[in-house]
RNA sequence: GGGGGAUUUCCCGAGUGGUCAAAGGGGGCAGACUGUAAAUCUGUUGUCACUGACUUCGGAGGUUCGAAUCCUCCAUCCCCCA
């Protein structure tokens, strides 16, 4: 399912492919998220337009709404929302970190409390396995256990052990035709446990694997780091996403490092929140400086936002009007999508590091 | 003509003797957001020489150690009776 294109000369940065039962991904892949079954306020055409090629879901939050039998029942996760391209989800392993509150967890699983309605959720690896087969995704996450950073030794080391064995109960577990099922690295900011748990999960054999638990509260370099010390550890000829990641620096980072997959909020979030990604730097544009701004966010950007002055976006969201969150959402999964195919070319070239300097430079 | 009620910091609005530069909204300004409980949240919003001082609660005067708060007159607006 993955392959390998090229290797840059001068990094660890890879030119890679991923297959899947709803097409090829070109790697280094950026997915926009889509929780519930939908990139929020971007229609698929659009979606489509800024050069996305995969997305992710969420188990926790589908099964609880609509529920994965409804969703099975109206077509599957593609049929249901649409998207005919490759769809990832994630375990709801993210779910034990961000609800913490809402939960408890011991060695069979995750139990919740329904953000929704107070519902007790229980979300064994298998039922998360389970749920994420009947939802129909091509790409299947292990539950894994998240921790926030900074965190004491033996909170990482449980965490790391338990996501070891949950690794295992998932890959026992699974069974569909053509869904893969990509491990996590867990071990926080720990060489030994970040190598521990890599190499324990790579005996497994997976076809692919993540590195899960960064971008939790750490530093960026911190973030970097745990990348240098873990990557090693993963099997070449397999892809290697880094979960939640992140803002553009972040991402090259990643790149060169030798990551081949990422995710993350922000470009959807931020820009629901009046904030562009632009090659000079992140646009607020709520900022009083834009209110007669005629210049588009970013020169030559061909996404519709940018067929807009910085001065009507901003109007946009003073006045609280929708196509405000939707058209800044389009710019910025643009914005995204552009740095990959930019950043997929210096690969291909050697160029990456030159890449690299340019864009963290700017 | 007589009686009653109002006037608060950009707006609305709370505040009836000191703990008031004055609650709470709104608006403004700024910041955050990394496998989405997020079209959300946070800070700030009289001036300055800013751990202090000064100016401010329709205007003017007065009572008091002390007034946005009490008294007098004036201005403007609203309601009721003629």
């Amino acid at each position: 399912m993955y392959t390998l294109l090229h290797q840059d000369a001068h990094s660890n940065a890879r030119r890679g492919q991923l297959e899947t039962a709803h097409g090829t991904v070109q790697l280094p892949a950026f997915m926009p998220v889509g929780t519930l079954g939908t990139v929020k306020g971007v229609e698929l055409n659009q979606l489509e337009q800024t050069g996305t090629e995969m997305i992710l879901a969420n188990t926790y939050h589908l099964s609880l709404r609509p529920g994965e039998e409804v969703v099975r029942d109206l077509g599957g996760l593609h049929g249901f929302c649409g998207w005919n391209k490759p769809i990832l989800t994630d375990s709801g392993g993210f779910q034990i970190f961000s609800l913490a509150k809402l939960m408890k967890i011991d060695d069979n699983g995750a139990i919740f409390r329904s953000h929704i309605d107070g519902a007790k959720i229980e979300l064994p690896p298998e039922r998360s396995v389970k749920i994420q087969e009947v939802l129909g995704s091509d790409i299947a996450m292990v539950l894994d256990h998240v921790v926030a950073l900074p965190n004491n030794r033996s909170t990482l080391e449980d965490a790391m052990y338990r996501t070891i064995r949950w690794a295992k109960r998932c890959r026992d577990a699974a069974d569909h035709p053509y869904q893969k099922q990509f491990a996590i690295v867990q071990g926080g900011l720990d060489p030994e446990l970040r190598r521990i748990c890599a190499e324990s999960l790579a005996e497994l054999d997976f076809p692919g694997y993540a590195i899960g638990g960064l971008s939790v509260g750490e530093t960026p370099q911190e973030m970097y780091d745990a990348l240098d010390f873990t990557l090693p550890y993963l099997p070449q000829n397999k892809p290697r996403y880094l979960m939640g990641v992140g803002k553009p620096e972040d991402i090259l980072n990643g790149i060169l490092r030798g990551v081949d997959l990422f995710d993350c909020v922000m470009p959807t979030r931020n820009g629901r929140n009046a904030q562009a990604f632009t090659d000079s730097g992140a646009i607020r544009l709520r900022n009083a400086q834009y209110q007669r701004d005629d210049r588009p966010l970013e020169e030559g950007c061909p996404c519709p936002a940018c067929r807009r002055s910085r001065g009507y976006l901003r109007h946009l969201f003073i006045a609280e009007e929708m196509l405000g969150p939707i058209l800044l959402t389009i710019h910025n999964l643009t914005y995204y999508q552009r740095l990959m195919t930019k950043a997929r070319q210096a690969i291909e070239q050697n160029r990456f590091v030159e890449f690299y300097n340019k864009q963290i430079m700017s």
